[in-house]
DNA sequence: ATTGTCAGAATATGATCAAATTTTTTAATG
DNA sequence: CATTAAAAAATTTGATCATATTCTGACAAT
C-alpha cells in the first residue's frame, strides 16, 4: 500500500519542532532555493570578485544538502558568475579590462533591443512602476545606501524586460548583470552614490512620447556609462 | 615550504595502476564527460525540439551517477539548452516565431563583434584553418551529409570565436548555438544540403584583405541567411 | 466528474572515497 | 645552530554513489 501525505505527515511528526524546518520543501525545490541565495550573494551580497565559493562552506551557510548546493553552482557557473579555477575549485571571476569591453558591447546591444521592445509594449501602469521605482532609486543615492542602490538599479532594468517579453533576451541581459554585478558593487562601495548618474528619466520620457529608438538610445548610453564608471575605477586601482 | 606540483607527482606515481579503474575519474570528472556529452546530443544528436530529457534516462544511456547528470542538466538550463516545464520535466525547447527573432537579433550582433575581433588578430595559419574547415563544409553539402555539414559550419564559427580572444563574447556565441542547434537540425534533415548557402567565402576575402568591418558584415549576413532559413522552414510546417 | 491509488521519476541526504592544500616533520647544508 | 628544502602526515574540500523520501501524472473505481 502507499500513503504518501500519510508517511510525509508522520515525517513531519516525528520532526514536528521542525515545522518550518530547513530540509522540509516548503515550497520550491531546495536547489531552486539554494541558487536563488548564491545568485542574490554575488550580485548584492558580499561576494567580490576573486571571493572563493566552496561547496562545503554554502552546504554549512545554507544548511542545505550537497546535492542542491552543486547544482546551484554549476547554474551559475554556466551563467558566468562563477568560474572553474582549474583544480576543482570555484569562485567568483575578477574582471580584466578587456573582458569589460566584451560586457559593455554585448550589454549596449541586447538592452538595446530589449528597451526597444519594452517601449513598444509599454503600459501607463507600467510607466508608473518604472517612475516609482526611478523615486526609490534616486532617494537611495541621497542616502548613500549603495545596496539599496544596486537593487534599485536592477529592478529597474528588470521591469523592462519583462514588459519587452522577450525571454531569451531578457535571460542573456541577466546573466551579463551577473557577470559584472560583483564589480559594480565593489566600485560602488569604494565611491559611494555621490557620482552616480543615469538616463531613466531621458528613456521614460522617450517612451512616453512613444519613441522606442530613443528610449533605446537612453538605455544603452546608461549602459555605458555605468560600464565606463567600472572601467575608470578599475584603471585606478 | 609548499610545492603542490610536487606532491602532486608523488600521489600520481603511487596509483598509477588505477589509470582507467570504474569509478576512477580517469582524465575529467564524471560531471564534465556527462555535460559535454548531453550538450553533443542537443547540437548534433536525435535530441529534437521538444524532446523530453529525463535524468533516469541519462544515467541509463551514459552509465553515469545520478548527481553528475543532474548538474548536466541544470549547466544546459540554465545556457537555454534545456527547459524547466514547471513540474520537474525537462525537454528540449521549441521555439516559437518571437523566440527566433530573438536569437537573430543577438546572434547578428554578437558574432558581428566577434569576428571584428578575429579579423583584426588573425594570422595566415588561421586562415589555413579556416579554408580547410570550409572546404570540407563545401564537400558535405555535396555529398548531402546532413550531420558532418553541421559539425563543420559549428566547427568554422567556433574557430573564429577562438582568434577572437574574447571569451565572454564566445560563451555568449555558444549558448545561442545551443539554442538554435536543435531546429537548424531539424530543419536540415527536413530540405538536406541543397539549399544552403553561407558568406564563409566573403568572410574569408575580407579578412585577408584586412578589413575587419566586412569580415564582421559578410558573418552577420551569413548568420542572418541561417536564421532566415529556420524561420521560413519553420513557417511551411 | 471526483476521488483514491499506484508506478515511476525527481529530489535530497549522508556516507565514502579521491584530490588538493596546509601544516608538521625531517633532513641536509652552510 | 639556523636556515631552508623536501617529504610525510593531517586537514579540508570535491566527486560520486546508494538509498530514502517526495512528487506527479495516469488510471481505475466509484
Amino acid at each position: 500500500m502507499y500513503f504518501p501525505k500519510k508517511s510525509y505527515k508522520v515525517r513531519v511528526v516525528k520532526e514536528d519542532f521542525a515545522v518550518k524546518e530547513n530540509n522540509v520543501p516548503a515550497g520550491l525545490p531546495a536547489h531552486e532555493t539554494v541558487y536563488r541565495a548564491l545568485r542574490e550573494l554575488i550580485l548584492f551580497g558580499e561576494l567580490t570578485p576573486g571571493s572563493a565559493v566552496t561547496i562545503q562552506g554554502l552546504v554549512d551557510t545554507l544548511g542545505a544538502g550537497m546535492t542542491p548546493v552543486r547544482e546551484a553552482i554549476r547554474r551559475l557557473t554556466a551563467e558566468g558568475a562563477l568560474v572553474f579555477q582549474g583544480n576543482r575549485r570555484v569562485c567568483v571571476p575578477v574582471l580584466t579590462q578587456a573582458n569589460l569591453d566584451e560586457l559593455a558591447y554585448a550589454r549596449a546591444a541586447i538592452e538595446r533591443q530589449l528597451v526597444y521592445l519594452a517601449a513598444k509594449n509599454i503600459t501607463a501602469a507600467d510607466i508608473a512602476i518604472l517612475r516609482s521605482i526611478d523615486t526609490a532609486l534616486d532617494q537611495s543615492i541621497a542616502r548613500g545606501d549603495v545596496g539599496a542602490y544596486l537593487r534599485r538599479n536592477y529592478e529597474f532594468h528588470k521591469t523592462l524586460y519583462d514588459v519587452a517579453k522577450a525571454p531569451i533576451l531578457a535571460h542573456l541581459a541577466d546573466g551579463l548583470w551577473l557577470r559584472f554585478g560583483p564589480s559594480l558593487r565593489v566600485i560602488c562601495g569604494r565611491l559611494g552614490t555621490q557620482s552616480l548618474v543615469d538616463q531613466h528619466k531621458q528613456a521614460i520620457q522617450a517612451m512616453i512620447a512613444n519613441n522606442p529608438t530613443a528610449a533605446a538610445d537612453a538605455m544603452a548610453a546608461d549602459v555605458g556609462q555605468g560600464m565606463d564608471q567600472v572601467t575608470q575605477a578599475l584603471k585606478q586601482k
